[in-house]
DNA sequence: TCGATAATTCGTTGTATGCCGAAATGTAGC
DNA sequence: GCTACATTTCGGCATACAACGAATTATCGA
């Protein structure tokens, strides 16, 4: 019951769901997930965390960067299931529709520009 | 998102994703749900409208009772998911086998007896 | 080494929520 | 009508939690 209530207290926040929509269609860092959410960066820390310990994100640190993704190594079947569903129950959502396009955006100036985000030196 | 909320705030509790659990075999009385879970009838009536709103459950008024069961008329896709899920990630949970078994034995004391619950003189 | 940036941790604050008892509502039987 | 019981609503407290700023840690470039 434990595991189950850490999953669907993730689950039962705003934020936190767009962020597990954010990552379906791959990784992202704590700042690209910062800008996105307009939220202070230790507010979204906090967030990652709590979905991290539900087991339904893992993460990656690269440089002065740490990257986030959905679970996929290692995936509770219980965690695969949760993501599953919520990301289903997800899909047709304007928030999340909305957020798709900054992260396209987002995604479009990285590429533009040299390497991650803010790179440094213009 | 609003809806979807709604059903993920729903999920995260522990006493009414056991009631969500007790009504997977059939609808169940307020009071019976109250002798379950050990908590007051206000608090008991306030999970069920909880879950009610988020379209989880329906509710049926007989007499002095209301029976509460898992929406299945004019299921919201939405909401059938949903509840697939959770009672698919509760099936092998401990505290909803134990309640399983608890509500077998009210059933029995009822059939025993006369009619609904605390039958109206023993 | 120093300064800038990314991320986390810590402490605080305002709001949300779970719980209860008391009161109100509705129904059944006398 | 009156009493008893089932349920809901209301008002309250206590805890949980989302949000922030400040402080801390870690990494990179100058």
């Amino acid at each position: 019951m434990r595991k189950i209530l850490a999953v669907t207290k993730a689950f039962a926040d705003e934020n936190r769901l767009r962020i597990l929509a954010a990552l379906e269609h791959g990784e992202r860092c704590v700042c690209e997930i910062t800008e996105l959410l307009e939220l202070a960066p230790a507010t979204v820390s906090k967030h990652l965390s709590q979905l991290y310990h539900a087991g339904l994100v893992d993460s990656r640190k690269e440089g002065r960067w740490v990257y986030y993704r959905l679970a996929d190594e290692d995936p509770s079947p219980a965690a695969r299931d949760a993501i599953a569903w919520i990301l289903n129950s997800l899909r047709d959502d304007p928030v999340v529709r909305s957020d798709a396009e900054r992260l396209a955006q987002i995604d479009r100036t990285e590429k533009a520009l040299p390497p991650c985000p803010v790179p440094p030196r213009g």
